[in-house]
DNA sequence: CGAGATATGTCAGTCATGTTGACGTATCTT
DNA sequence: AAGATACGTCAACATGACTGACATATCTCG
C-alpha cells in the first residue's frame, strides 16, 4: 500500500498520470464504504416494509422541511413517477404530509408527521454511530480530506444545490 | 434541530456525540460523491447494453485475475443467481472467460478478455477522470484522509477483503 | 476408500426501483 | 388571455436484486 504521492520521478507530473492504483484505490473504498453504509439501515427499514428509496426521501423531507416536490426530485435524479409511488406510499402510511405553498399555490411542500420524524431520527442514528466511528478514528483532519474530495466529485452543476442542503429555507 | 453536539469547547468529547451536521453533510457527500461518479460510466454501459451489474464484475476481475466466482460473490455481496446472470451475459459477449483452477479443480478462474479489458480500460478512464480532478482539486492530505474515513466505513470483516484486492494473487 | 463439505450452476417465481411518453389540471407570469 | 410551470397519473416495461431448492463435480479427512 505504498505511498501514493506524485510520481517520485517527477513532482510536478500531470494529473492526468495518477497513478492507476490511486484511482482504483478510491473506486473501492468509495464503493464499499458507500454501500456498507447504506446496509446499515436496511434492517430497520425492512422491519417497516420499507427500501432505500423511501429512506432517501424521508433523509431530504427531514433535512430540509417544506421541500417541494420538484426540489427532491432533483436531488434524488429520478423520475416523477417513480417519485410520485414513494411519496404515495409514505404518505398513505402517515410518515409525509404535504401542504400547499404558500408563495406559490401550485407547489407542494412536505413535511415528515411526529411518526415520520421518528422514524427518520431512527435510521439516522444508525448512520451517525457508523460514521462517528469512522470520523474519531480517522481524524478531524482526515474528515475534512474525506469532505473535500468528495465535493470535488459532484459535478459544479450541482454542487450549489448540493451546498444549499445545509441552509434553511428561512 | 439544534445542535446536538458536544461543546465547542471540549475538543476531546464523546464520538457519540459528533455535531448532528457532520454526520449529514458526510451523509450527503457521500451519497451524491458516489451516484454522480457511477453516473460518468452509464452512458458508455448503455452503448454496449450492459448495465452497472456489468461493469463491477468487469471491474473486479480487471483487478484481480483469475479470481473465483466464489471471491466474486463475497466482494459483490450478491446471491449467485444474481451473479450467475451477470456472468452468462458476460461470456456471451466474449469480455470473460473461465478456466478451471489449477489447485482446486472446483473453482472457475476469472479474466477479462482482450475485449473485456479494452471495455473496462474505456470505462475506467471515465472514473479516473473524474477522481483525478477531485484528488487534485483536494490535494494530497485531503486524498489521505479520504481514504481513511472510507477505511473506517468498512466492516471489520470486510475490510480484510478489501484490502487483499490490492495484492497479486501470486 | 468413502462420507461429508465445498464450489459452482441452475430452476421458477417474486420484488423494488427505476425508465419512457403521453396527458390533465391548477396556477403563475407576462 | 396565452403560454409556461408544478404536480399527478396512466400503461407498459427493464434491471437487478431476492428466495429456496436441487444437481454436479471435486476436495478433504477419518
Amino acid at each position: 500500500m505504498t505511498d501514493i504521492s506524485r510520481p517520485a520521478t517527477s513532482p510536478g507530473a500531470s494529473p492526468l498520470f495518477l497513478r492507476e492504483d490511486e484511482i482504483r484505490r478510491g473506486v473501492e473504498l468509495l464503493y464499499f464504504g458507500y454501500t456498507r453504509l447504506t446496509n446499515a439501515i436496511d434492517q430497520e427499514l425492512a422491519k417497516q416494509g420499507l427500501g432505500r428509496a423511501h429512506h432517501r426521501a424521508l433523509y431530504f423531507i427531514a433535512r430540509q422541511p417544506d421541500l417541494t416536490v420538484g426540489e427532491l426530485l432533483r436531488l434524488l435524479a429520478i423520475t416523477k413517477q417513480s417519485l410520485g409511488r414513494v411519496l404515495k406510499e409514505l404518505h398513505d402510511r402517515d410518515l409525509v404530509v404535504t401542504k400547499t405553498g404558500a408563495l406559490d399555490r401550485r407547489q407542494k411542500l412536505l413535511r415528515l408527521t411526529d411518526q415520520g420524524g421518528a422514524l427518520e431520527a431512527e435510521l439516522f442514528a444508525q448512520l451517525r454511530e457508523r460514521l462517528s466511528a469512522a470520523y474519531v478514528t480517522a481524524g478531524q483532519e482526515s474528515v475534512s480530506g474525506f469532505w473535500h474530495v468528495l465535493e470535488g466529485l459532484v459535478p459544479e452543476s450541482d454542487r450549489q444545490m448540493v451546498f444549499d442542503l445545509r441552509k434553511d429555507k428561512s
